[in-house]
DNA sequence: GATGAATGAGCTTTCATTCAT
DNA sequence: GATGAATGAAAGCTCATTCAT
């Protein structure tokens, strides 16, 4: 008796975390609609009922795992870009950043990478706030190039913003799906480098 | 008597060709799996069970939707891409033919955008093989643009065209999504032709 | 032209026939409710729509499958059975004639241990006229013997009848579910010879 | 209080019990094929979802109405035996009490009888242990009997048990069908005995 | 008569959600 | 708060039957 009360106690209401964190695995493992709220519970150790007393519906529960992930992924990367000394650094970072959070979190990215898309769709009311957080910090990079002279005034940060991260979401599905090894991720980085800071086009052709 | 009622009934028996055109419309109204199959039929103006006798089940339908559209348009851009006399041409012809695409079909773009992603997950096992010969269109031209010299060569097309591909679909999802205006997509061409070839260090910045 | 008129006119319309030996073949195969009247059709090399011509609709099929079968079965039975000289031996000749009967013709014997039972069911108003004279040969025979002064006065003719079926029937349904070989029929006419003409009692055993 | 709400509730969760005497009754009314799933959930009181909670499927509730219900039946049917003095007496009990059985329970009966065979033939991978137990009752008798002197040696009990109940059964189905009275039952225990035991064949006569 | 494309009613099964305990 | 048995709406798909040719 004791025994199970400290278990099923042992961390007071942690709950909402547990749910949580089963939605990222399951969702990442079935997609949104083939994941099923009695196989999140279960893999949260909790009755499928409980999941509604912390959550309006299934569709909640996705909006929240997007929301919570992508707080701590922004307060993260915030703090590694303010280590960075100017922003080309800082760009490369985020590159190498967002890739390599993927990798170390296979299942949160196949929940951003794919089911962002398809509940886009069919959550069109939900306006995703925190992602749109994302996207600025890239945003905000530019501007900050821009003030200090290095990147071209005439580059749209908003539309910068979507082509690169355009970019990445692309390559890491790619790398997602088809499972290529850890290489095909650096040398995405790499070239992603290239080919937003310098353009691929040969210095000196007219274009 | 043959060809009038031929006419009268729309076009004999076009009806494969209707159940796909539907398809691409709800799918794109719906979502994949918000899109019910009975609303295929009746936006085709067919019977539900017709559309078992021409697809194997609705995952087949939106197969077909994507490789017979695509099949097109890939058609089509080789048709407008023949006429560009050089590689750096043809990649900004490529861009704003993509863009321009969407916006005179915007459900089959829906479709393209939105629900590849979820169907690649749902059906692992289907290799979209006409999606991978309209990323090779772009990854051709880099090859063409590196043997004349004009392309960086330590690009690599393969990346390059999904990197590509990637920012021309954030941006169009966006619009679609967002229901941007027709200048955000002329924007997003002008930005991407400047973004991908030329870069947006300025010239000169060591990076 | 010609060659194709002399061989679907070649054997007149002897469709009617087909379909009833197509059914057969399918309704063996697949039992009645798994039974597709299109691949019935297509087994009797005519369109779907054809077999409506000539049965009202699936149910009607079953049921001339049964009575034309049984038909012929009758007729062979009553000139093998005039040939035997006395009630007893035709009563040995019937069992053996039914068990050999089903080894013939494997198929239509399915049909009627299986699909006679589960259509009796459904098909509650039909009543197998065909089936009980095939039935009333047996009784016959009993009477026949009754009037010899060879088969004892107090069995019943309609009871016995139903018995000696049920039991010839529950044989041979072991046989064709659990593919029995052929001795397993041999043994079984025996048997049977044995058990309803003399009993399984020992003589001179009071009981 | 718990008492009191197990009782107005019915019997607490008798609920596996009650869909499948529900199932029991509406295969006997419609047999398998046209029995819905929905019409046995609403003779049994609960929504159409929960028979999936008990039952896998709806080829898993027939298995299991033969099985628990002639789990029963078997069990009745060795402590009625028990108390027959001999084989043979044992051999006519049996008898008797297969047809007052059907009497007692006929939609049972019409399961045992129709769609057992029915489901046979589509369930052939299914094989019916219990009923196989069943049968064994009858040949141990015989064995018995044999062993005891006053059965015939040369009668197969594998064989004869079948005869004895493709015999009962086919009398069964007919009464069933044919809504016989109770005196037809008696006559067929009676002549069943008979036929059975005695043969048809007068005694004296060669054969 | 013959065809077979088209129909559409109707089925089993799933699963998000509820609510009595 | 937590549970999980029960719910029942809803959807994909099948296939007997029809009917224009």
């Amino acid at each position: 008796m004791v025994g199970s009360l400290a278990e099923s106690e042992g961390q007071a209401s942690d709950k909402y975390q547990r749910i949580l964190e089963a939605g990222i695995k399951v969702f990442a493992r079935k997609g949104f609609h083939n994941a099923r709220v009695s196989e999140i519970a279960s893999e949260a150790g909790v009755a499928d009922g409980t999941i509604y007393i912390y959550f309006k519906n299934k569709d909640e529960l996705l909006i929240k795992v997007f929301e919570e992930s992508l707080a701590g992924i922004i307060e993260r990367f915030e703090q590694v870009l303010a280590r960075e000394p100017d922003p080309v650094s800082k760009l490369k970072r985020f590159i190498w950043s967002h890739l390599e959070l993927l990798e170390e979190n296979q299942a949160l990215a196949e929940v951003i990478q794919v089911e962002l898309r398809s509940s886009n769709k069919f959550m069109k009311e939900y306006v995703p706030a925190r992602f749109f957080e994302y996207l600025n910090i890239i945003a905000e990079i530019v501007r900050e190039g821009q003030q200090a002279g290095v990147i071209r005034p005439e580059i749209s940060p908003g539309i910068f913003k979507r082509a690169l991260f355009g970019a990445l979401d692309e390559l890491s599905l790619h790398w997602v799906l088809r499972k290529k090894g850890r290489d095909y991720l650096k040398s995405s980085a790499e070239q992603l480098c290239e080919i937003f800071l310098k353009g691929v086009v040969k210095e000196g052709i007219d274009i």
